[in-house]
DNA sequence: TTCCTGAGCGCCCAGATCAAG
DNA sequence: ACTTGATCTGGGCGCTCAGGA
């Protein structure tokens, strides 16, 4: 006697089967248009909702998937990628009548927690996993048969979705390349997203290849993604014998950091030197001069990362392991011909 | 057959009944240790994983709460906030055993999707509602029995967790009168966010009427929380007559686009004008100068809704409707004494 | 074809049962 | 024989699925 109307009331008052009512509510095409309606007028009347419990139980789906993402403040990804990624991932889903069971991870700790949380109780058909939430945990997912679509990049043979990291930093190469600048400096990002650094490696070698220009070699430097160690890299690229005339940072963050060395070390931006960011994050039209930056949809990186979990789940996996999303260069007044030799 | 182990077949390796492994399950703590052992070591060797759907159907509960989000990019919420409510919210939940499912809202459309999606299944115990996504359907919500808390403000006589504006707006305020500044120029929010807008223009006030100030009433300008509008409004506060020395904007956005008039018309800052923001996004700190803003410690709202809605459900519910978590005033480079009249 | 019937899905709850004090 | 505490038994939560009318 919860009050709650159940199949079978709905039946009754509609003259009917429990199952002809099922057929109903599941938008079964054999249901005769007169019983469709006296159904749908009952449910109606009754003000009848399905039971997602039940209906998990006994189907053995239960039409949510998990997404797991990484949560460590200011490091890594930043908060914008974070949002519009589950944004697009859950317009997907929503789209196809699925939910979306968040689960948030702090990056360094007990490594399998986020997903076990799911996995444990059976309460997802599937999981979007974020690369640096959780690439280790992988195999065991695998193994206890969870289709799994990991956003990012991994060396583990799991269908991914990752935008086009190597063509962003092609585009920002051969924009400063074709401003005319010839020694690019690099702030390279941190070990833990080497596959996608690499990626972007690429881009930036393949662009002075096909520009037919050598790559100055000694313009590489490294930070971790945080302002301060932008700050410190544009500090050592700019101090060089041969400084860079612009400097290409793999994230906004590192790039604002390395706007406010040349900043406060007198350089006029863009005009004594141009800087490029990655991530394309709000801030970056928000900062004077606004920065240059490889924006990565992310919206459609979810999206495309559920549609891809979806299919998997209704049995039609794509053929590809690998899928890209396409990334664009937003070109704003950070950049500029570098300044006459004289 | 499906092959995963249930609470009979833990039951017949253990030698007891299944009520004995839920018991077990359940952590009830009249099971005998030795008993309790033999399932434990069962439920291992057979890795036996509880199933949430079952268990929702046949108690009631799903102990997976709702999340309803606004999702329009780059308007009203800043990307910073909302990730670090939900990841807030999360923890809580996470701590006590629950599951966060997450829907988000375009803003303009269908009023009542986002919840209806959830009650309409019957898969959440409860709800949090970020005010600016469905303050609309609350009493619908109510109506359908399912307890919610609202983040943010509302008129509604719902449990409602939100930062403290006021407090915040009193500090900004109390900040620049120390400072020295007379004639503080406001950028205020949208009608959307009356409520909000309201208790931030209160603590000016009374920041005003604490110092035994009188408040210029002809320094307010409206905004709709973006850059361009506080673009805008910059320009119309700053070419009156007696133009402002410092400018309140009621958001980081209309803030950067404020700093971004003053330095396309010559002012210094902070020396000719201050400028301070509210909501401490990322990008506050990058910018140049840093932009002094209010903090809201999105997370500590997070996971206040969330205890609370938890403590509801539990049963115990708190004795106020209106829960208030404190904001703190983050002092940057951006707001300075006033210049010296001469 | 369209509809109906019956048997579970895996769990929780209530009441029955059984061992001890 | 009469509690008290630990365990067991049966029924049913609301749905889907297979097979029959």
């Amino acid at each position: 006697m919860s009050g709650r109307p159940t199949l079978r009331t709905v039946a009754a008052k509609a003259g009917v089967s429990h199952q002809t009512v099922s057929r109903v509510v599941n938008g079964d095409p054999t249901v005769t248009d007169g019983i469709r309606d006296k159904v749908l007028s009952a449910m109606r009347v009754l003000d009848y909702r399905p039971s997602a419990g039940a209906r998990a139980l006994a189907s053995g789906r239960t039409e949510v998937v998990g997404v797991v993402l990484p949560h460590n403040p200011g490091f890594a990804f930043s908060n914008d990628h974070l949002i519009r990624l589950v944004g697009g991932a859950d317009q997907e889903l929503a789209a196809r009548g699925y939910g979306l069971l968040l689960s948030t991870r702090e990056v360094p700790d007990d490594a399998a927690s986020a997903h076990r949380r799911f996995t444990r109780r059976r309460q997802v058909d599937g999981l979007l996993v974020e690369a640096g939430a959780g690439g280790e945990a992988l195999p065991a997912l695998r193994s206890a048969g969870y289709p799994t679509v990991v956003i990012g990049y991994t060396d583990e043979d799991v269908y991914r979705v990752h935008p086009d990291d190597e063509g962003g930093a092609y585009a920002v190469t051969q924009h400063l390349l074709a401003l005319g600048h010839r020694r690019i400096g690099v702030v390279n990002g941190p070990v833990e997203n080497r596959l996608a650094m690499a990626a972007r490696l690429r881009g930036l070698r393949r662009a002075f290849a096909d520009a037919r220009r050598t790559i100055p070699d000694d313009l590489v430097e490294h930070g971790d993604f945080t302002a301060a160690s932008g700050y410190a890299a544009a500090g050592r690229l700019m101090t060089r014998p041969e400084p860079p005339t612009a400097i290409f940072a793999f994230n906004d963050s590192m790039a604002f950091g390395a706007m406010r060395w040349l900043r406060e070390h007198g350089r006029a931006l863009p005009t004594d030197v141009s800087v490029a960011g990655f991530d394309d994050t709000t801030a970056a039209e928000l900062v004077d001069p606004a920065l240059t930056s490889v924006s990565l949809h992310s919206a459609d990186v979810g999206r495309l990362a559920a549609r891809i979990l979806l299919d998997v789940l209704d049995g039609r996996p794509p053929a590809q392991r690998e899928n890209v999303t396409p990334s664009t260069l937003e070109v704003r007044a950070s950049t500029a011909p570098p300044p006459m030799p004289n």
